[in-house]
DNA sequence: TTTATTCTCCTGATTTTTAGGTATTTTTTA
DNA sequence: TAAAAAATACCTAAAAATCAGGAGAATAAA
């Protein structure tokens, strides 16, 4: 159990950021703000000198992708926990920052209950978001509604065949069909989502989880 | 606020877990066991007549898979929250019953303390995973520790175009380059990747979130 | 039981990709 | 600045995919 205060690090590349959520965690009692940077070499510097419990990290940064700097600072200290405080509302970044290894995900209108919530959930190694995001997150995705083409029962089968890299002969040895009718269905599967190509056809099944 | 017990159902293919998840719930003050199926069709019948807080759900179910159960419930009644209870450790199962609309996960080795953990926050509409399974989803993918390939700039480029349904042709003439060479970025990116086509490269590109 | 859908297979022509190479020019980087 | 890496371009041939049609049989739905 952490009986010390915990050491929470800012990361934003708006300086007035980094000095209002100073100004909010200042009160709390059992939180000590040791840092803020503006830029991802500064935070990766930081930590591996010193030890942080929580990093409050904005995505969008000047130098380093917030992204890609998560799963840096993770490999590299797995007790470091990270809440990613962003205005970034589409699920696909959301989800992928928790990929990344981040413990929870904000967006900077939130209150500072939700801030405090989530830095208590994320030290504990939960992860947290706030009430916005998780809406985000269950609200069914604008693929999940439109556009999404209806696909027959082998259709669905000779799309993942495909996304494995499997030509129409090896497809069909495998299905005992002929390469004839797997050519048959990859047309038909192009048209049906109206793309120019397989390489096409498996980023936009992918994009909408039909893979 | 709450003021009567919570509702739960519990939906798994073993009546045997059922019974003993009851046993366990029942000393619970605040939550009340009202049901119990082990197909997906039962619990669909019933939150169409009945009001229910909260779903244990598994995900192996004998008629409907879990996953599509999730996203029915959630259509149907927004206010019935779920959690997935399985024995399914992979990640990516995980983050997608998530984006189903569930509240958490929970292995079913996870002890009591958790699973009455994530069953309050799940009805604050939080979102709440067992220890084990947010170490899951914090470690690195595999795809991420390894065979993710370093690309170069313009093999970036390339392969998003390439993703767009573009052939080399039009890729050569878009960057004022000969189609040789955007053959040539073509047969480096499928060897770099260790796929057979372009359709299996954009569908790894897209899993390791290169895309 | 009709109708509609899906699945199957076909012809034939054309385009694109893939798999081997080799080789020169730019950039980077040590 | 020298060496390494990246980007460029080319060649040959085979393999595979794409386009544009049609058309019969099996299933599912109305």
């Amino acid at each position: 159990m952490q009986t010390d205060r915990l050491t929470i690090a800012i990361v934003d590349d708006h300086p007035i950021v980094i000095e209002g959520l100073k100004m909010l965690l200042q009160n709390e009692e059992n939180l000590e703000v040791v840092a803020g940077f503006s830029d991802g070499e500064g935070i990766l510097a930081y930590t591996r000198l010193n030890k942080v419990d929580l990093i409050l990290l904005d995505i969008t940064l000047p130098d380093i992708n917030g992204m890609d700097l998560c799963r840096m600072i993770k490999k590299e200290s797995t007790a470091t926990m990270i809440l990613i405080l962003s205005n970034h509302t589409e699920r696909s970044i959301i989800m992928q920052t928790i990929q990344n290894g981040a413990s929870g995900y904000l967006l900077k209108n939130s209150s500072i209950d939700e801030l405090r919530n989530c830095i208590t959930e994320a030290v504990k190694g939960n992860i947290c978001f706030s009430k916005e995001v998780t809406d985000i997150i269950s609200r069914p995705t604008k693929n999940q509604l439109q556009g999404r083409p209806q696909l027959t029962r082998r259709e669905k089968q000779i799309l993942s065949l495909i996304a494995e890299g499997k030509t129409s002969q090896s497809i069909a040895t495998e299905l005992f069909l002929s390469p004839l009718t797997i050519d048959t269905h990859r047309k038909n599967l192009i048209q049906k989502f109206e793309v120019k190509n397989v390489a096409e056809l498996i980023r936009v099944a992918h994009q909408q989880h039909m893979l």
